[in-house]
DNA sequence: TAAGCTGTTGCAAACGTTTGCCGAATGGAG
DNA sequence: CTCCATTCGGCAAACGTTTGCAACAGCTTA
């Protein structure tokens, strides 16, 4: 059915060859017959079929995106650039979705590891040690996690923990809760550690809650035991988690910010449109997700394994207000800053 | 490099095709042959090549998945189900994002063609001469749009925007505004036509203000306009703009529900966590994404030309609320059915 | 004028599978 | 004991490409 190579061929007059040649490698070939078989190929609608190319370069020109949650708005808007980016350098894009579990993750990269040229793994649930062995089988960019040895680019989540966990501090705060995100996330543990260490710092106490999966209902399960703890400021593992403590708080008549601060981290479309606007740490999604994809198609020149670190920075908005210890002057200022951002 | 059905024949010793068998047709080989050759292709860590296996099925075991943009938070769900559903029947699922240009999208479809035994175009902006055209070189699903002679499944979206329509009446607002989609957009023309013909039959007003970009920013930007209308009560195109419109509105002072009722249609994820919650038009985008995988991949056995439309329903959220002409007593039971729901 | 280069093309093998065909082995029926 | 049917497995062609090698023509160089 299809328009082979070997169609053009011969309504060109030419052995398959130089039909060949004509795309893959044109400065082999006459100008004039490149031209001659150029025609007749737009003529009768021809396409390299991909797969038979793949079969004998190797490369197939596809890469495989797989993230935790499709649905999660953090990933739309990195698997967005990601596809736009590859696109623009001539690779498709398989997208899967492992619905938080290290199985179905596992299984996903190995069913994709033949028909790709390499994995870009986001937020994997996977350990350190599957990790290594898939990566055997296929190049791999992991997004979101460290791994040493393994490329990889991640946002700096430490250092938006800590600028967020100081600005709660400068704020007055002395009691802080980190409503922590799933089990097995690299980002869990960075932010843990760094939200902690500065609030030790500080001398404040820093009460975790969590494992939780990161969704907005966990968030809203979470209002009571906030509340039970004593805690006036809260950072939420992500944006997702502090939108749904927010209402369940406010539903709950707490006052937020009055009563209690929320900060998320991700900076999804969606944190500026609930009320109170919600203050967060912004990560670079789109810019992971296109470095991401260099990162990978370069493996295949050399064997570099860098690791690179995207800056997060802290948007504050209107969840987070003064705390009970609020020094009265730097307060204020601290929180017209806030309401200019705004 | 990696390991072939050769490698698993000769270390089990029997010749390629058995071991092809084993894999694609178990029932022709012995059990004892096929366990000795399923054991040492575990061990040697085989996987078939499907681009190989497609080179001669002429199945290729991908669908691809074209949306107008993937952060668009309609369609996250309807890629998420469609990927999970096509894994589960043995596909994968290349992704494309078009950027709501035709121009693009119809690159993208003749780039996939050759890869994939069938593409969903979800809300395509071509033209319908182009989808027939393409439709010529590929097997097509076209999801919220509907061509005649193409297998199609839609929302009823016009039964979503009668519903929402009534509801305003019921509640007594006699002077709509509908806040139009983009161009081209089927969806667009189905909702206009049906709020238009709802009103038209009450007796009521109904002005259009469109087209606009379906995201939030228009619909914040049309505040202005919407008031000069005298309008009491708005259905917007989506909830994106819905919600843009509701939070301008409330910037410049005007309570909504109490002056201005605001309807969204899609039921995006966000619409129950702005505040007030916003009523609107559930779209199954889930089911669409499902069942526009299990048509496609039925196309190829009859050629059955389906056209699905999947149900609507109205959610009575807080962005609603009496207008002008409400009657006393029904209200009040409207409204305290609304605030029930939430 | 012979030798050697350069540019262009054809030839055929190879990539990893599937599958129609054929032959060998087995076993039951007559 | 022969015949036939059935089951199983091997052989080889095919899918649509790419690519190393060789052939040839037309030059240049000595």
């Amino acid at each position: 059915m299809a328009v082979t190579i070997r169609d053009v061929a011969r309504a060109s007059g030419v052995h398959i060859s130089t039909v060949s040649r004509t795309f893959s490698a044109p400065h082999l070939v006459n100008p004039e017959t490149r031209s001659r078989v150029l025609a007749t190929a737009e003529q009768l609608g021809y396409r390299p079929n991909r797969a038979a190319r793949a079969l004998i370069t190797g490369r197939t020109h596809n890469i495989g995106l797989i993230v935790a949650d499709i649905a999660n708005p953090f990933f739309p808007p990195l698997i967005k650039a990601a596809e736009t980016h590859a696109r623009r350098r001539d690779y498709h894009v398989f997208v899967a979705d492992t619905d938080e579990d290290p199985i179905v993750e596992l299984d996903l990269v190995q069913a994709l590891a033949k028909q790709v040229d390499g994995i870009l793994l986001c937020s994997p649930r996977m350990s350190d040690d599957q990790i290594e062995q898939v990566r055997r089988e296929v190049p791999l960019v992991v997004v979101n996690r460290m791994i040493t040895g393994l490329p990889a680019v991640v946002m700096d989540v430490g250092h938006g923990a800590r600028e967020a966990v100081r600005h709660l501090l400068d704020l007055g705060h002395r009691h802080l809760v980190y409503l922590a995100g799933p089990r097995g996330s690299w980002t869990n543990r960075e932010i843990r550690r760094a939200a902690g260490a500065t609030a030790r710092a500080a001398g404040a106490d820093l009460t975790v809650l969590g494992p939780n999966q990161p969704v907005e209902e966990t968030g809203a399960a979470a209002a009571e035991a906030v509340l039970r703890t004593g805690a006036t400021a809260v950072l939420a593992y992500n944006d997702l988690m502090a939108i749904g403590l927010l209402q369940a708080l406010q539903d709950r008549g707490v006052d937020v910010p009055g009563q209690v601060s929320v900060v998320g981290i991700d900076d999804i479309a969606y944190s500026g449109l609930v009320r109170p606007r919600l203050t967060t740490v912004a990560n670079p999604t789109a810019a992971a997700g296109r470095t991401a994809v260099d990162m990978l198609l370069q493996q295949g020149d050399d064997g570099a394994t860098g690791q690179v670190t995207l800056r997060t920075d802290l948007i504050i908005r209107n969840s987070t207000g003064p705390g009970p210890y609020a020094p009265a002057v730097a307060i204020t200022a601290e929180v017209a800053a806030a309401h200019v951002k705004e």
